[in-house]
DNA sequence: GCAATATCAGAACGTTCATTCTTATACAAG
DNA sequence: CTTGTATAAGAATGAACGTTCTGATATTGC
């Protein structure tokens, strides 16, 4: 019996994080979990403890690959509207790399097959809405005061989740890309209607 | 052996319709479902030939007992923004009244657990959109020019979806409110806008 | 070379799933 | 009352699930 060598464990995360994200948590079994990430059930079990274990830990791997990225650009001084616009794009033309209809976002995929059912993730699902929201606020800070400004964000967090969803069922990328735009344009209304 | 009296079909679909709405096609099982319709297996099996034949039924029970009596002031005249804001708080307030978190929208919900891998489903999401779409533009109709009418209504669409995603990890009505009111208020100052 | 250890492949386990089959009862027709 | 049929309850079936266990093999420290 020939011995492979051990998978890494990002790796496993990084795979096991691709599979959940396609096909959801009880869509992704265990046999090809093992098959698609290269390990085995016996490593997965001793370092994750459960398939739920596993999922959970991939939030982890999303949010750092996926989400940090996407608003790293909303980090330093005040991006502007461009950034939001930049964000859905980046999304988008990932979506359309990998093929649609494609996977959506993961967190909110999660918060339609779990959100009511498993606590776990519904507290992940509200860490990953406030990390969207302030990174949105961000940067509408010299466009809009407070109070819009904190509403905006929360509207733009909706309506991401929105667009993700659609992502799901579009056979092509030209409606995400004009919704995106609609979306863009009602942003730009609105802080011109504040200047 | 007791003979109780056989269940009506429309009966079993708006009990089913109920069971998957709230937890999905995967996480609603057979037993559940015989359960919770009062039916039998046979009869189910008779009526609707399999679990995803009674799945897809109750698109129709949804369409015509949930979204038709919502999207019905839409029917005659223009009726205007207020009616896309009385549009969601009926779905907000039936939310509240189930008790939130809720099961948000049926249609919303399959687009996330089986969009890309169910066409029989995909077809029927996109019909819903399509009604949501045209409900929405007939309701802008003497606000704004035809092309934004239609891009506003397309992304009225994506708020909906948005927002019933929401309310599956909403503990209270007050933040889906809040949404609304911002989705509203810039229908608003588009139409301020374009008069 | 030789134990000790880690880790492999895959069988085994008990449960649950959707679906089908069996059997007994309740009703309708004669 | 008798017979035929529709339909009830629920057992049976085979597959798939998550999880655990077994036994063989590769690597490591001597």
């Amino acid at each position: 019996m020939p011995r492979p060598r051990s998978s890494e464990r990002q790796d496993v995360l990084d795979r096991a994080m691709r599979a959940f994200w396609a096909n959801g948590y009880s869509a992704t079994s265990m046999v090809e979990l093992v098959e698609t990430t290269g390990s085995t059930r016996q490593s997965i079990y001793g370092d994750f403890g459960s398939k739920h274990g596993l999922y959970t830990a991939c939030f982890e791997t999303y949010q750092s690959e996926v989400v940090a990225p996407a608003l790293e650009p909303f980090a330093d001084g005040t991006p502007g509207i461009s950034a939001i616009a930049d964000y859905f794009e980046i999304q988008i033309s990932r979506a359309e790399r990998i093929g649609l209809p494609g996977p959506g976002c993961m967190v909110g995929n999660a918060t339609t097959e779990r959100g009511a059912s498993d606590p776990e993730i519904e507290e992940l699902v509200q860490q990953h809405h406030d990390r969207l929201a302030s990174a949105f606020a961000k940067a509408l800070t010299d466009s809009l005061a407070d109070i819009r400004r904190a509403e905006l964000a929360q509207f733009l967090v909706l309506a991401a989740q929105g667009l993700w969803a659609m992502s799901r069922v579009a056979n092509s990328a030209e409606p995400l890309r004009a919704q995106a735009a609609t979306i863009v344009s009602i942003l730009e209304r609105e802080c011109r209607h504040a200047a």
